[in-house]
DNA sequence: TGAATATAGTAGCTATTGCTATTATATCTT
DNA sequence: AAGATATAATAGCAATAGCTACTATATTCA
């Protein structure tokens, strides 16, 4: 029984982290903080429940990760004009900053990973994970029940 | 900026972990403890600090996961003669039974991310991670002082 | 319009994880 | 052999994640 490809790729991700995380650690930011400020990036003004869902955690979960976020100056929320139950979330200037250093130490990592691969091989690495993250996503979205 | 490798890569881990776990959740059993159980079938009598460092928690945090392990009547105890300070660990006849059917729902699991893939892709897929992982894994041992 | 239902977000509780310190035992040094 | 040091495992405490229940607001429909 040789490794399955999950677990192969769980290993590899988790060594992804583990680097990232300790090359982060001065910053006082978790990787799922990271994550979470890599999502607000691409979707800001989002809120809370949407939010939520794209890093798959719970809304309460999100709700005390922004707590910690706002506390700590990285994530401002704005009250949404239409719906007085929702707010719409930000990432503040600091974040910024933060984000320009978490995308270098990302760079350096990917390089010193990739290292040895060509360039065909890079992108052929690329291509083979996405069509796997696409059967993969593809078979949660036909069977929603099973992730709720 | 596109999406680096370590991202991708990471995401397609955790589409696997949420299928997987969505499937065994009639099991009572978590991800980590997968983990667990699988890394004792290939180590069975192993002590719980190596364990700890194989599946990557803390020693205290493994030991609260064998109580578990232990109550739930996956995994055994047995006090090791040459030292009376340690337990070795065994898995339980139920365990075999639970690890069968992991492996099945891995299989089809693997089957169903892989759908597309010729088996010259296949094969490059795992070379090409397995080299990463490499890589990954050799930065972390000549620096260990990050992961301390 | 107004009651019924749905939705956005949050509080209380429980479970799990890890840091630090501690106990018991083993090994090393002289 | 005896004291110093190292190691295997665990307990106490603090932080974080999620389940359930709840409040406030929005939407539906009769």
């Amino acid at each position: 029984m040789s490794e399955t490809i999950g677990f192969l790729l769980n290993d590899t991700a988790r060594l992804f982290r583990r680097s990232f995380n300790a090359r982060m650690k001065g910053s006082g930011i978790t990787a799922l903080q990271w994550r979470l400020i890599t999502y607000l990036k691409r979707h800001e003004g989002i809120r809370q429940g949407p939010l939520a869902e794209l890093i798959e955690v719970e809304p309460i979960t999100l709700s005390r990760m922004v707590d910690r976020l706002v506390e700590a100056e990285l994530v401002e929320r704005r009250a949404d004009p239409a719906d007085r139950r929702a707010w719409r979330l930000y990432l503040t200037p600091r974040a910024g900053e933060l984000l320009n250093r978490m995308r270098e130490t990302a760079d350096a990592l990917t390089a010193e990973a990739t290292e040895g691969l060509s360039t065909a091989e890079h992108d052929q690495l690329v291509d083979l994970v996405e069509r796997v993250r696409t059967n993969l996503s593809r078979r949660i979205c036909q069977n929603e029940k099973e992730t709720a």
